[in-house]
DNA sequence: TTGTAAGCGTTATCAT
DNA sequence: ATGATAACGCTTACAA
């Protein structure tokens, strides 16, 4: 196996220096005559030459990569935030490279190291463990998913989790219910505030009792929604609405439910957030928040871009507004 | 911002040479003094220095960095097959990088050329459109995801989709069906064969006359299933089974039914193969077949580290032999 | 527009 | 067990 050709190579191939070939295979040929792109070209296809990125890397501090980082890739949410992201990336000559942690904090970190060891230009993260400090320290331009109070010193995409939980309270208390209880997914790692703040304020509002056992901390998956609804089907006197913090915990819910043999939504009401695929493919089909899941990621993308070129600024925080779906797991308390 | 320390400022710092901490950096400190080894890590320690891989991997041309690239990220099987490969790679000191085509052949084909240029050690695939030719051409080392007949000069890991479609068939003709619907998913790109020979293979040996309009072919995904249900759904007779080539294009179909009013498993019986979580959280939950996921991730994952290593051979084919999940989307045929 | 030359931070070879 | 030194393939002033 001969070793692969260099800028070296095709530079004698094609009877200039290296430095010519090397503007033309990165710069996009910044002041570079035609006919010598077309001898440097030629000379690459002939010598099948194929750019060294490590070497590049190495010497620019540029990779043109940037790190996904997300907690969960079975989280149906995370593949169209990736796309949106991509999509940008992609355009800008970024490559996305993927990082799931399954919700290890340990990896997550590894994941962190491995970003600042290969010299990636940037990272999209949805943190579990990894503290503000950890990611300033790491010194590599970063844009927090989520809206999380916890990273101050960075730009935040997210979808407002706050309103969204409002949204849905309110739509159930239009609808009749008093009695709400909560599937309150609790990430691994540190307790995620915004939409149990969000439950405390609205329930104030209405002047309503909520007992903490109505609160129910679940693990952010479909195991966990399982979980609560049996639990919550035990309460004396029933809740006659849930919502959980996500449709994966919701759905979840609704499948014990129908193992319980509780008829969604005329024993019980139940919304999730989220508006993941899956949300209107459930039988009965689930209300739910709608997170604009696309367009949070080209958001997240194109902040990252501005800091990786240095268009600096204070961190921004962009909320992009959810909606409301009004499905059939949901329905007008009668009595 | 000042500089990342360097091994020669770690050297300088621990008063010994930089050969000496790249020792330690690296070869997990082979031959060199324990007294040494802790000056160095020391002086690591107070520096805050970090290993620059791009250097590293420029001299080296290693990177102990593979990259999985999967067609689909929204399909359930895959995180799965990702875990089993995880925790391989994890251990053997090596990173994971996701790469989701989307069923996009000209992303596919990025990949790879992300994969070359940036000197990744391995791939793992599940090949949509990128050949057996470019695969070798890539000179990387490479083992192919899926029982695929069309990659000759790789190792091959999946799971024997020729005989769980036997399986899958021989249990609905015992359940005395003999209209057996296939609901056929269609990866863009190449035909995927192994699933309709074994149909063949199965409709001969018992002599059953399968009209070509009992083929469906359907996109690999949830729409595709309700797509294939709403087309047969409308056949003259109607089949009295389905079997559909994954899970998800099954759930996509049981959707379809229930919305056509469709008794699931009444009116007809439904079969997935793969055996994804939402398998069993469908009403009725599904028959399938459980398609041994981690392992199949584990193996693939180990014969790479081999071909990485060099242990080389002639290329291997590993079917991991999958397992009939009975559950209630499925039931005998009456009168 | 093009060429020259000095690195970038590491590893590998060869001495000592 | 440790050190000196030459690569590795590219980018980037600076000079021409």
């Amino acid at each position: 196996m001969k070793p692969r050709p260099t800028i070296i190579d095709v530079a004698h191939h094609a009877g200039v220096s290296k430095s010519t070939v090397s503007r033309v295979v990165s710069d996009g040929s910044q002041g570079v005559s035609p006919e010598t792109q077309q001898k440097v070209q030629a000379a690459i296809q002939t010598l099948g030459y194929e750019y060294n990125a490590l070497a590049g890397g190495m010497r620019s501090n540029r990779t043109n990569l940037i790190m996904l980082a997300i907690p969960d890739i079975k989280n149906p949410f995370w593949p169209e935030v990736a796309r949106g992201i991509q999509d940008v990336m992609d355009q800008e000559g970024y490559g996305v490279i993927f990082a799931n942690s399954d919700w290890s904090g340990k990896r997550e970190v590894d994941f962190l190291r491995l970003a600042r060891r290969n010299g990636l230009d940037g990272i999209l993260v949805n943190p579990i463990q990894v503290s503000n400090a950890e990611l300033v320290n790491s010194g590599i331009p970063c844009v927090v998913l989520g809206l999380s109070p916890d990273y101050p010193d960075f730009d935040i995409v997210g979808s407002d989790s706050h309103g969204a939980t409002l949204s849905a309270l309110e739509y159930l208390f239009q609808l009749g219910h008093r009695r709400i209880a909560l599937l309150h997914g609790r990430p691994q790692g540190r307790p995620r505030q915004a939409r149990l703040e969000a439950c405390k304020e609205f329930f104030q509002m209405h002047q309503l009792a909520i007992p903490p056992e109505w609160i129910i901390e679940v693990p952010y998956a479909h195991a966990g929604g399982e979980l609560g609804m049996r639990k919550l089907a035990q309460l004396q006197p029933r809740p006659t609405a849930i919502l959980a913090s996500n449709d994966v915990i919701a759905i979840g819910a609704l499948h014990a439910a129908v193992t319980l043999g509780l008829k969604i939504p005329n024993d019980l009401s139940l919304m999730g957030i989220d508006d993941i695929d899956a949300a209107s493919l459930t039988i009965p089909q689930l209300s739910t928040i709608c997170k604009p899941k696309y367009r949070i990621g080209e958001q997240a993308a194109r902040l990252l871009l501005e800091r990786i070129r240095g268009t600096s600024s204070s961190p921004r925080r962009i909320a992009i507004p959810s909606q409301l779906v009004k499905r059939s797991s949901t329905m007008e308390l009668s009595g």
